[in-house]
RNA sequence: GGCCUCAUCGUCUAACGGUUAGGACAGCAGGUUCUCAUCCUGUAAAUCGGGGUUCGAUUCCCCGUGGGGUCACCA
């Protein structure tokens, strides 16, 4: 049997941290065992309808890598499908879900309710001040079939509700282990609205069935409705896949994880600056963990190492401070061209570099940075210089006349140099350190004046890697400058 | 409130029923470095409570307590 996971977002718009984890979960399942991971739209409710929606999921997902096998792709921007299990988009699958509840309703399984919404709102009202369950009373299963013909003649809107039997239902999850439910507890489930539109549970459980799929990986806010899905597999006569309900995801107060108290958008936190590498392995450690003292791990890692029965069963808090922490090793440790090809945008565009000198920043700035959106504020200094005192160019053990002395002779080193000195970075290093030694200076009185000298701040990059970025006559004519404000 | 469910440092987590309860982030204190960022060293910090079972419970069971989820013609 081939293994095959899915993911179903309803399409909001975006995708929310917890919705990435449980695909990121999925997929690597899926990897590990060789099996298929499918991605489904799961568009039922038209009144959350929004427009171009799909494509930018789609996007997101390729962004952080997690493509499926099986469902909506985009080719050149247009969406298509892939696998043979189409139509990937519920709201192209009515005729499916319709032929499967009137089949129930043959069956006995399910029963026509013409109540209206306000009936069913009062209904619950009173169930909640008499401090009742709530649940729908039935009233339309008493109706004779002569009244449902004579309301079907009439046009009148119904929806049609699963039946659910006496008894209790059980069913194992992967995580939890086995979950009993009093099937009193559960509600006659709504399974196809007026609209004709399936609801979640009917069409999730058909599509699962119909799609082939083996393995449902999903949030823990489902595990209330698995009875009902469980019941429905039953009369339907489908085979039961497996379950795995995660941990949710949370706020720092511990309620799940919501806008309001911070981003939920994994488009939010590209947009920030986030390393889509940083955030696939953040979110892979919240509620899993392969084994002990590691928290760096490829996807491929990942994929070797994941394990249903080793996630965790209670909620995890989102810690943005520890996020912090790894997109800044990830920045650090990625590889320069993909790293590059994911700074890029976020360079400010009136600075005007040229991309050889973004790659020299990069170089530079990557040990400082946190998040790439913090390239725009700190690359200023390599277009222009800022403003500063010359007490500045004063090193605390020093004086004004030591300070010039440096610059001076500096100066003088690089207006000797050619062009070739100015591409090596260790080089420049190598020369200006030998001055230093062969002088029996200290690093301080040379290294202070020369670093502020080229980058006019107190906290700066080295002034080896600044000559770098800078180049000869940028250099050179800061180094002057800097002579200039000492002696005037 | 009913039902379901969960419970180790502030946070993410590790620990065949036997460990001085480990690691990471954040914190604090030092050190290296021309500054920042790194890096290094050290430090503080947890098994929710009560009963069992056991020679021995973080680990198994029960009861509390606390948290969370869910109770729509939303997913």
């Amino acid at each position: 049997m081939i293994i095959k996971t899915r993911f179903p977002p309803s399409p909001t718009g975006y995708l929310h941290i917890g919705s990435l984890r449980t695909a990121l979960y999925n997929y690597l399942f899926a990897k590990k065992y060789g099996g298929i991971f499918l991605l489904r739209i799961e568009d039922t409710d038209r009144e959350r309808y929004v427009e171009g929606a799909v494509e930018s999921l789609i996007q997101t997902l390729d962004r952080v890598g997690l493509i499926c096998d099986e469902g909506p792709v985009l080719v050149n921007g247009v969406l298509s499908e892939k696998g043979d299990y189409g139509p990937y988009t519920q709201s192209n699958r009515l005729d499916t879900y319709q032929k499967y509840a009137h089949q129930l309703l043959e069956q006995g399984s399910a029963y026509r309710c013409f109540c209206s919404k306000e009936r069913l709102e009062k209904l619950r009202s009173d169930q909640q001040l008499a401090k009742l369950p709530t649940k729908y009373d039935r009233a339309c299963l008493r109706l004779d079939s002569t009244e449902v013909q004579h309301r079907l003649n009439n046009n009148e809107p119904f929806v049609i509700r699963l039946l659910i039997p006496e008894g209790e239902t059980t069913f194992k999850d992967e995580i939890r282990g086995m979950i009993t439910i009093q099937n009193s507890e559960i509600d006659d489930q709504i399974l196809l609205k007026t609209d004709g539109f399936p609801t979640y549970h009917l069409a999730v459980v058909v599509d699962d069935h119909l799609m082939g799929v083996t393995h449902i990986i999903r949030g823990e806010e489902w595990i209330s409705s698995v009875p009902k899905h469980v019941l429905l597999y039953h009369v339907l006569n489908f085979p039961l896949p497996s379950f795995a309900h995660l941990p949710l995801i949370l706020n720092p107060d511990k309620s799940k994880l919501s806008k309001r108290q911070g981003d939920v958008a994994v488009e939010d936190y590209l947009k920030k600056g986030y390393l889509p590498e940083a955030l696939i392995n953040f979110v892979a450690l919240l509620g899993f963990n392969p084994s002990g003292d590691r928290e760096i791990y490829t996807v491929k890692e990942l994929i070797e190492s994941f394990d249903l029965t080793r996630v965790n069963k209670s909620g995890a808090v989102f810690d943005i401070t520890k996020l912090n922490w790894m997109n800044k090793q990830y920045i650090r440790s990625l590889e320069p061209k993909r790293l590059m090809d994911l700074a890029e945008p976020f360079f400010n565009e009136e600075l005007d570099f040229s991309f050889e000198q973004k790659e020299r920043i990069l170089a530079v700035e990557k040990e400082r940075l946190t998040t790439l959106q913090d390239l725009s504020q700190q690359t200023s200094v390599y277009s222009a210089i800022p403003l500063f005192e010359k007490n500045l160019l004063v090193w605390k053990k020093a004086d004004e006349q030591d300070a010039l002395h440096h610059l001076k002779n500096i100066e003088q080193i690089l207006q000797d140099a050619d062009e070739k000195f100015f591409m090596d970075q260790l080089l420049i290093e190598e020369i200006l350190k030998k001055y230093i030694e062969i002088n029996h200076y200290q690093n301080g009185n040379v290294l202070w004046p020369l670093r502020v000298a080229l980058s006019g701040q107190a906290q700066s990059a080295g002034p080896f890697e600044l000559v770098w970025v800078l180049g000869k006559s940028e250099s050179i004519k800061r180094i002057q400058q800097a002579i200039q404000k000492i002696i005037s």
